[in-house]
RNA sequence: CGGGGAGUAGCGCAGCCUGGUAGCGCAUCUGCUUUGGGAGCAGAGGGUCGCAGGUUCGAAUCCUGUCUCCCCGACCA
């Protein structure tokens, strides 16, 4: 679903709206197409062909893929570009009632999301664009690089991790219930609900956005399901993005220090960094090659730097890439039968035994 | 599209106001020393100053034109 027909958009009633934004191809035949900016055309397509009947709902499809627009000013490397990747997901509903049930779930999923990659995110009440529909909420990342400035409740603040791993129904009640919205929405309103001394001003990066937009596309282009009773439904629809690429921008300014990245535990690329402090020191290379095959053996991915290089620059290289667990084996240490392990978070070091470091690594 | 800024060595910059023929840091090369927090010392190489005109005895510097890039805004995962 990359290379879409121009006309499906125009079919579906959404190709003027978000024209400007489409990056536009022509094939052989002149014939226009578009790469996907978002797949609603699509999915709605794909069920129009294949479901049929009201006992094949409810239902979600999702993917993991690369999207394209026409951004007016591509920039912050990774955080904005022409090309993002992006996870995509849309729910299929007979009424109104499943609508909200699929939206909630989702709701949920992307808290649980979020908290599973130590991160907080604030919920905000969002205009719905071009998508359409009147149900939306942006997904924001704390950062005082963000390209948007929130106003919100501080009790959203106080929402645990563990309550939003474990978040219910009366959680969800809570979360959007509470006021939280983006600078520009927040100016149109009349009156703020919250309290001056409640009422929170922070950055945010938009890394999440979910819509529930009912029945909009399912009946521009003609796609219902038979009912139980005879008759026919249009749908009603959701659709759900996580911006993945950009996620990895967020996370790092939500999480660095001066000496470089702090990969949470749950997205590092490499759980353990090993470091041989002289490669070119035989008995230190054979205990450190001894320890990564160890580890590899374990089923920890492990980054060995063996490189020739100074005992400096190889700390301050693993600073900077910033797995959770470095661990040093060098001339020193082995003398004394030890190896160290730093928490890369914390900067907190331990002198072990080989044993128990690796026991400690592979736990 | 509107508003700012910058083009000088591989990279990052100073010099420009007040013209006199280009300098600093990093990187590179050579040698010696060093080797657990991005090494030290000594020496060396490298630049049509974005481009085109003009002023002047003389232009990186002043004037005119032109090209390119960056930043802010509108957009948004």
């Amino acid at each position: 679903p990359t290379l879409q027909s121009a006309d499906l958009w125009r079919e579906s009633g959404r190709y003027d709206a978000y024209g400007e934004e489409m990056l536009r191809v022509k094939d052989r035949k002149e014939r226009e197409m578009l790469y996907g900016p978002t797949n609603e055309e699509m999915i709605t397509q794909i069920f129009l062909g294949s479901v049929k009947s009201y006992r094949d709902l409810p239902r979600t499809l999702y993917h993991i893929q690369w999207k394209f627009r026409d951004e007016v000013r591509p920039r912050f490397g990774i955080m904005r570009g022409r090309e993002f990747l992006m996870k995509d997901a849309y729910s299929f509903d007979l009424d109104e009632a499943g609508l909200k049930a699929s939206y909630e779930a989702m709701f949920v999923a992307y808290l649980r999301t979020f908290a599973r990659l130590g991160l907080q995110a604030v919920p905000v009440r969002a205009p719905t664009g071009p998508i359409g529909g009147d149900l939306s909420h942006e997904f924001h990342i704390l950062a005082d690089t963000g390209e948007s400035a929130l106003f919100y409740d501080a009790a959203l603040e106080d929402v645990s991790r563990d309550e939003l791993l474990a978040a219910d129904a009366a959680t969800i009640a809570k979360l959007t219930g509470l006021y939280a919205m983006e600078e520009e929405e927040h100016a149109k309103v009349a009156e703020c609900p919250v309290p001056a001394e409640r009422l929170r001003t922070r950055r945010g990066i938009e890394v999440g956005h979910i819509f529930a937009f009912g029945a909009k596309y399912s009946e521009s282009m003609g796609f219902s399901v038979q009912t139980g009773d005879g008759g026919q439904v249009h749908p009603q629809m959701g659709s759900y993005g996580i911006g993945v690429s950009r996620l990895m921008g967020a996370i790092i300014e939500a999480s660095h220090d001066d000496a470089g990245i702090v990969w949470p535990e749950s997205v590092a690329p490499f759980r353990v960094g090993l470091i041989n402090m002289r490669a070119d020191d035989g008995n230190v290379s054979s205990a450190a090659d001894e320890i990564y095959g160890k580890l590899a053996d374990s089923g920890v991915d492990t980054l060995y730097d063996d490189r020739d290089e100074r005992g400096g620059a190889k700390f301050a290289t693993m600073d900077l890439i910033g797995l959770p667990w470095q661990l040093i084996v060098g001339p020193k240490g082995l003398e004394k039968g030890v190896v160290e392990l730093k928490r890369r978070a914390t900067g907190e070091r331990e002198e072990l035994s080989i044993e128990s470091a690796l026991a400690r690594l592979t736990a």
